[in-house]
RNA sequence: GCGCCCGUAGCUCAGCUGGAUAGAGCAUCUGACUACGGAUCAGAAGGUCGGGGGUUCGAAUCCCUCCGGGCGCGCCA
């Protein structure tokens, strides 16, 4: 049982014998920073102080009194501090129970909190326009994305990653005529494409390929390529145009039709939108005849309900003045709004030692995806977007993420694994078998270092969950550094074998290194970056 | 003007569904191996958590307000 549920029902068994009523829902348990504190401290005296109208450090002391006269299981003593925190001190045993929770439980089953019960959800994510490569900017959007993804599948979902496609439209026309342009030799028109890469793509192109077609098809393989280099593989590419020949948006439009969505004016058709939430009502047939952008984006979250449970939509900053008005189409159309995340990654300024990274507005060069990964390589380019909060402006600076030989996280955190393998390929070299979880001593694990690695490795199945519902992975980057520094410092400290090292004690030791590989393998498979065993 | 995000150590950032003396990495300074990989470890120094109010036993965290920065507010996509 998890410490904090036993700690928890011994708190509440006091609370009753003290004549609390009624129970508190929660009743909260958390580290304290500080650690006289003990191992565990719970608020609740202050917390009910309030409804029961008593003084919060006197039901701290009745609690105290109660639990220290029959001391749950691994409880040493039980304190009351400040204005009333109860502070239970433990001995180690409970973190030894961790050690054979984590090794029993092993990669797959270790920190897999069933939080999606096989319920479906889609991530789209990157969604670029084929019609030049994937930039530095989508890299967050794209590393991101797939460790939602990851995320989402350690706890119980069954994901779909998903690409979509703006393949019609006035942009990709002008992306044909520039193609076309360079490849009789001439500029691309005022309003194209004026990038590099048009003139190699240009020069691929067969004499009698549509441009639009080729470029198209050539643009969808550059996604593939860039992508599959992180790692990042996708379910489903989905065609905006498809919509139109498969008749999914005259669907959707008589769908808001029918529910009396929409509205006339102007020669133009409107959505509604104002009922559900947006601040204006939106256009979604121009008077010209054509639709806006708006309309096949509602077909298409139309269609991915029809597909999934729940939706989740990665997005750039510049996008998330359009997520009212989405949300409220899918309201119009039936569906829970809640049951569409949208979450929005901040943008990425690249600088090399300080500097700014100039994008080429005159020619429309940017700093390609691909440039970032040819420079810095898979595994620092995906730990460094994924190292901080999308939340926030990101810096990426290429000298400083390149340079990791030395001082780079990402390093740290993979050297730590190698050390791990490196540790269990001594031992198989010296002929040490690691016995299995049930026949380890785990009590001989009393040093500092020993338990900083077992506490570490019992916050993991908190920190996968926290970072799933919060779509947050750089909870778990920041979990890794933790545990690689416990590990680079257990590792100093403590020998596995040799001169002075029981042979039980190697025994505990080693499954301490081999619980520790498991939680960092877990980690790093979550930001889809590799688990070396030497570097 | 309105909306979203951000403002924490010299730098880059965690911590934000309220907890006790605010953390990490880098940079700086000082130390540590005759053994499992020194791409390591230990220590020092470094702070008005943008400012000001409020709620609370308790605020970096919640509320209000102001300041600063980014991104959006189309019958563009």
């Amino acid at each position: 049982m998890d410490i904090r549920e036993h700690l928890r029902s011994a708190l509440r068994a006091a609370l009753a014998d003290t004549g609390i009523s009624p129970l508190p829902d929660e009743i909260a348990l958390e580290r304290p920073a500080r650690r006289e504190h003990g191992d565990w401290s719970s608020n609740v005296a202050l917390a009910i102080s309030k409804s029961v109208g008593r003084n919060p450090r006197q039901i701290g002391m009745e609690l105290v009194d109660r639990l220290s006269a029959d001391l749950p299981a691994h409880v040493t003593a039980v304190e009351i501090a400040g204005p009333g925190f109860v502070n239970f001190r433990l001995c180690d045993s409970w973190l030894h129970e961790v050690l054979v929770d984590v090794i029993t439980a092993g990669v797959d089953g270790y920190a897999a909190p069933d939080l999606g019960h096989a319920r479906n959800v889609n991530v789209e994510f990157v969604s670029a326009n084929p019609n030049k490569p994937i930039h530095a900017g989508h890299g967050r959007g794209a590393c991101y994305g797939d460790s939602l993804a990851r995320l989402r599948e350690r706890c119980g979902w069954q994901v779909t990653r998903e690409f979509y496609l703006n393949d019609r439209g006035v942009q990709m026309q002008r992306f044909a005529e520039s193609l076309a342009a360079r490849k009789r030799g001439e500029q691309p028109p005022d309003d194209g494409y004026h990038g590099e890469y048009l003139v190699r793509w240009a020069a691929e192109m067969p004499d009698d390929a549509d441009p639009f077609e080729w470029g198209y098809a050539r643009a969808l393989q550059s996604h593939r390529e860039t992508l599959a280099r992180l790692g990042i593989v996708f379910d489903e590419w989905f065609s905006e145009r498809s919509m139109i020949d498969n008749g999914a948006i005259d669907d959707t439009l008589a769908d808001l039709r029918a529910r009396d969505a929409v509205f006339e004016q102007d020669g133009a058709l409107w959505l509604r939108s104002t009922d559900h939430g947006d601040d204006k009502d939106r256009v979604l047939v121009k008077s010209d005849g054509d639709f806006t952008y708006l309309l096949p984006d509602i077909a298409y979250h139309r269609d991915k309900f029809s597909r999934a449970d729940h939706l989740v939509n990665v997005w750039g900053a510049d996008h998330h003045g359009y997520v009212a008005r989405l949300k409220a189409a899918m309201s119009v159309l039936g569906h829970d709004a809640d049951e569409l995340e949208v979450v929005i990654t901040q943008m990425v300024d690249l600088v090399r030692t300080g500097e700014p990274v100039r994008m080429s507005g005159r020619s429309g060069d940017l700093i390609e995806l691909d440039d970032i990964i040819a420079e810095v390589g898979p595994d620092a380019a995906r730990f460094t977007y994924l190292i901080q909060s999308v939340d926030s402006r990101q810096t990426f600076d290429l000298d400083e993420v390149k340079k990791q030989a030395m001082d780079n996280p990402v390093f740290y955190v993979q050297y730590a694994h190698a050390r791990i393998c490196s540790i269990e390929a001594k031992a198989r070299q010296a002929g040490i078998q690691r016995l299995s979880a049930d026949r380890i001593d785990a009590s001989l694990l009393v040093h500092e270092r020993e338990t900083d690695l077992l506490r570490s490795l019992f916050e993991l199945p908190d920190i996968v969950e926290i970072a799933c519902t919060d779509n947050a992975p750089h909870r778990v980057s920041a979990w890794a550094r933790e545990q690689a520094a416990a590990l680079h410092g257990f590792y100093h400290d403590c020998w596995v074998m040799g001169d002075g090292v029981s042979a039980e004690l190697t025994q505990a030791r080693l499954g301490l290194v081999e619980a520790s590989r498991v939680g960092m393998a877990i980690a790093l498979d979550l930001l889809g970056v590799s688990a070396p065993e030497s570097m």
